[in-house]
DNA sequence: CCGCTTGTTGACCGATGGTCGATAGCGTGT
DNA sequence: ACACGCTATCGACCATCGGTCAACAAGCGG
């Protein structure tokens, strides 16, 4: 009768110690492998107690997630005192780093981003966030980007992950050519997209 | 009395109607959206006969794909008595009107696609598929492509899939514009990534 | 009219995501 | 020291999922 059947934490204790075992544990297997019964289970608690602290699945996935993204925020941002061509190789040095440190994680995410709507929609925003970044630091003022240009600067950014998918599983070339082949394919397609305008502002950057 | 309690079908038959229904529902519904359940109410049949002809949902799915994928098979089949850039605009131009003819189901694709392992498989398929035969038609004989072009050309299919979801879901260009930055954007990417032997055999061919 | 082949069914299984009323740990007031 | 109450926690439960199985019956050949 002396051992309690249970040990009673803290409401923000238990979620900090629910969080850190759902990264620990989701950059290990994919979303789909692993059940809520299984989280419980590793974490020492009743299944229904997760539901208590995280209204469903998908939530405590992203909640999982929310640290990441917040440091891809972070890490991603321009420096607005940059020319815009630097901030964009700079975003994306920025982007390539946390990749590389993460790059087992990386994996993992690209393959549960797909299946949870939740995570598509947290990619495809990040990806409409960046668009908007670089189609502002490229469009000239008062201007809209045609719609094949828009185009392929979305489009650029699924050839950056299907790029860093190659890159983390092969490994065998250096992030700086990454990063150059990525900044090459972005303007070799912005020219093939008749953005000839945006494009020679940023060459003259470039030689500058 | 007199009413059968259900109507018995051929084989070729039944699974013809099964199919049918099939490709029908799912063009609508994503793979995750649809259960077996369902599926067998929709064609009035118990669940456990949906299964006497298809041993997996996604055994039944893949199926349901089978005609589709055959039919992607062949409009992107390469013309080998044409020189290798023409037959890959022929191609191209093959799989952009396959997506244009039947755009509405082609959303639906990519995402459930992303979902089910063994669609993911069939897609990764035909990109590597996709991306072995422009590596043929660019690589010098007896040489293989270095890391960075390898990535270049996957990630390109990324890409391609990119522009052609922006492409439908917005449908403000024309198919020609899409092809021509399509490939606008494999040659920039494929000079980026330092293949430049490679393209200056194509450019010879395009200015010739 | 019967029997045999086989297309077809309802009932069932284990696991999953999710819910709910009851229980019990523990800080607090006396 | 004891009782009280707040609420963190649990066990039991539910609908649905993909999938299985033995038994039934539709309809053809004799």
């Amino acid at each position: 009768m002396s051992e309690p059947a249970y040990t009673r934490l803290g409401v923000d204790e238990r979620r900090r110690q629910l969080l850190e075992l759902g990264t620990e544990l989701f950059t290990g297997h994919s979303y789909g492998e692993l059940s809520m019964a299984q989280i419980a289970r590793e974490a020492g608690i009743s299944k229904a107690l997760l539901y208590h602290y995280f209204p469903s699945k998908r939530d405590f996935f992203v909640a999982t997630l929310a640290r990441a993204a917040e440091e891809l925020r972070a890490r991603t941002e321009p420096d607005p005192s940059k020319p815009p061509l630097e901030q964009l190789t700079g975003s994306l040095d920025g982007y390539l780093e946390l990749i590389e440190e993460n790059s087992a994680s990386y994996e993992k995410l690209i393959e549960s981003a797909t299946t949870v709507a939740e995570v598509r929609e947290l990619i495809d925003n990040v990806r409409e966030l960046t668009a908007q970044r670089i189609l502002a630091g490229i469009t000239p003022e008062g201007t809209v980007a045609t719609p094949p240009v828009r185009a392929a600067v979305r489009a650029w950014l699924w050839f950056m992950d299907g790029a860093c998918l190659d890159w983390v599983r092969n490994g065998d070339f250096e992030r700086t050519e990454l990063r150059d082949m990525l900044l090459g394919t972005l303007f070799g397609s912005l020219a093939a997209a008749g953005g000839q305008s945006m494009l020679s502002a940023l060459a003259e950057q470039a030689s500058s």
